[in-house]
DNA sequence: CGAATCTATCGACGGTTGTCAATCTATATC
DNA sequence: GATATAGATTGACAACCGTCGATAGATTCG
């Protein structure tokens, strides 16, 4: 498996099906990162205030989280090194956004009866 | 939200998708709960020999996962409790099979841009 | 019944994770 | 430069999780 600079997963099989059998333990592994990110109640409400705002900082995280700041901060560096969410500095503040596609990735890894290339 | 008594999560919401906003704590913890059982690079493996034998007996499991029985067993039964798997009994035996629609869910859980209902 | 086999449960161990107070770094403002 | 603010990092603690040996329950076969 590949790693970027930014820190992010990159599975060299992007469409590596749960459905596809035998998973290999390099692909299991790097798809089981990326849901054990999505298996917190806390990470998934920041990824729908991400998601439903197109661009929030971490400042307006906090009160809808009801969490410290040392705890959001965590959250998002997990959901970032997940490649679900990408962090822009601007100023003071960090703007964070949706990686759609890496969504879309987790969305074909979970199909049933993909069709082969 | 709800719980059977087979102890399996039952959101009432069954299309509850991240990007719709503010996910609600009982929705996010439903969730959360199954990405969490998907969150095993072990699991996942275990998840695509069921998925691609069709139906595979618990002591079938062993060897290809390279687990102890136990552990193994530990395994089925999380992914059985968060609705992914379901087994029937057969004698000594207990056959595991994938549960189609659960996945769909998860898929949908996942999807960008839906539309709102 | 007794032996053998498949699965589940229990108990224990080590490692990981979510949480927050305290602290540090970077940026902006006066 | 001094002060204030946003965010990351560190350290600590409790809770949780994956793992396996030992054991118990269930079912089949002789």
């Amino acid at each position: 498996m590949t790693r970027n600079r930014a820190g992010t997963i990159e599975p060299e099989t992007c469409c590596a099906s749960v459905l596809a059998a035998p998973l290999s333990e390099g692909q299991s592994e790097d798809l089981a990162r990326v849901f054990a990110a999505l298996g917190d109640p806390v990470r998934l409400r920041l990824l729908s205030l991400v998601a439903d705002a197109g661009e929030v900082c971490s400042c307006d995280l906090l009160e809808p989280l009801g969490k410290a700041q040392p705890t959001v901060s965590h959250h998002t560096k997990t959901l970032a090194e997940a490649g679900l969410i990408v962090g822009e500095k601007r100023g003071r503040w960090v703007w964070w956004s949706i990686v759609a596609g890496r969504l879309d990735e987790m969305r074909a890894a979970l199909a049933v009866a993909e069709v082969p290339t």
